[in-house]
DNA sequence: TGTACATCAGTGAACGCGCGTTCACTGATGTAC
DNA sequence: TGTACATCAGTGAACGCGCGTTCACTGATGTAC
């Protein structure tokens, strides 16, 4: 009708970000078509393809773009935890972003993320490295790398558990206990395991 | 062409499962349609209706198996774990479970459960309570909900982040020190915890 | 400042595909007498 | 033991759908001179 104002959508590329998102959130991965973000964005069918190889490209900058956001998230809550309790206030954080979330965060681990992406594989490995990093300042004197897997396999065991209905997720409040108390437990078991894993001062 | 020996299946419901499961490890969940079942079980698009009464009811009944054979192959590891090491083994069988069964794995937590299918409902509700009273036995004195939500957390998000390629899963040695070590360090930070949770007697 | 032209972003018709599901049907099975 | 009939399990044609992707195209933009 009017295709001087609209031809030039003016950037797509992140219009297309913006309507996939709000698409996994409606109506889950099933939902997120390249078609369907498309007509979200208000332009033909093909135009996506301008931007995105295929359908996994844009995928891939979904994912990536929700790894970005869960670091600011975590920062947020807290910038450089190095007491037990800051770094329960960061896991708390990690699972409720995926509750925030849900489909985003079930897209983000959805597959074994594909390394022809490096956007995402670069996305991915900052999480991690910023979650040893933390564990790190929290744990001093231990072996970092065990205990940082040790750390984000529980708290991502339980976004994953909250987010499947299998563990209570009434309140906002009864996950922050949860999330809580379990990585107390972890930071108290710290000394006994740096004997376990590798060698490691156990001064603290 | 001879259909007086094929028309009559025999157990056609029971085929559906087994192509179900096929199809879901050879092609990831986007290969598990009703028809590609119908036309793996050698029958018409149709017929699995006559035992399912739509997709969904299918994929439930997919999940469903696949707990009960979590809990059959978490029995093997060891029928009633009563110590750290035999909680830790199995732990890594259920770890092992999903690596073995990636595609299985994800179809059983990949969504919040849908209440109406009351065979998966009882079968997710099987493995809760399994864990909890292994988790009973093994740290006796100590709240043991708590605790075994943390388990549970814990060995679930290992085999979520071996999964998704995020942990080094290059050979079964290696994930199962991984596990062996992050259960451990639960078991000795038991007592610690048992203060920051319900009452409990810590004497173990 | 004005014009020519290359580049870029979006169009829209068309392709072939596999899917879930419905429907009226028919062949096989088993049971009652 | 034999027959009539109800029931059950599977058929196959057909529906409408949305999808990913291709292609030749055209309108808008911006740059060189």
């Amino acid at each position: 009708m009017a295709p001087s104002s609209t031809y030039h959508h003016g950037d797509l590329r992140a219009a297309c970000l913006r309507a996939a998102r709000e698409l996994l959130e409606e109506d889950g991965s099933a939902g997120l078509s390249l078609r369907a973000v498309a007509r979200r964005a208000g332009v033909s069918a093909t135009a996506p393809y301008r931007h995105y190889a295929d359908r996994e490209a844009l995928v891939s900058a979904v994912a990536a773009e929700g790894y970005r956001e869960l670091a600011t998230h975590l920062a947020q809550a807290h910038p450089a935890p190095s007491t037990p309790d800051e770094l329960a206030a960061v896991a708390v954080a990690y699972v409720r972003f995926a509750l925030e979330h849900p489909a985003l965060f079930r897209a983000m681990f959805a597959e074994p993320c594909d390394p022809t992406s490096e956007e995402r594989v670069a996305a991915t490995a900052a999480i991690s490295e910023y979650v040893r990093t933390i564990v790190k300042a929290t744990f001093p004197g231990v072996d970092a790398d065990a205990l940082s897997t040790t750390v984000w396999a529980l708290v991502h065991g339980l976004a994953f558990l909250h987010l499947d209905g299998k563990l209570d997720s009434s309140t906002p409040e009864i996950v922050a206990a949860q999330v809580t108390s379990a990585v107390r437990a972890l930071f108290d078991a710290a000394p006994a395991m740096s004997g376990t894993a590798a060698a490691a001062q156990p001064g603290v």
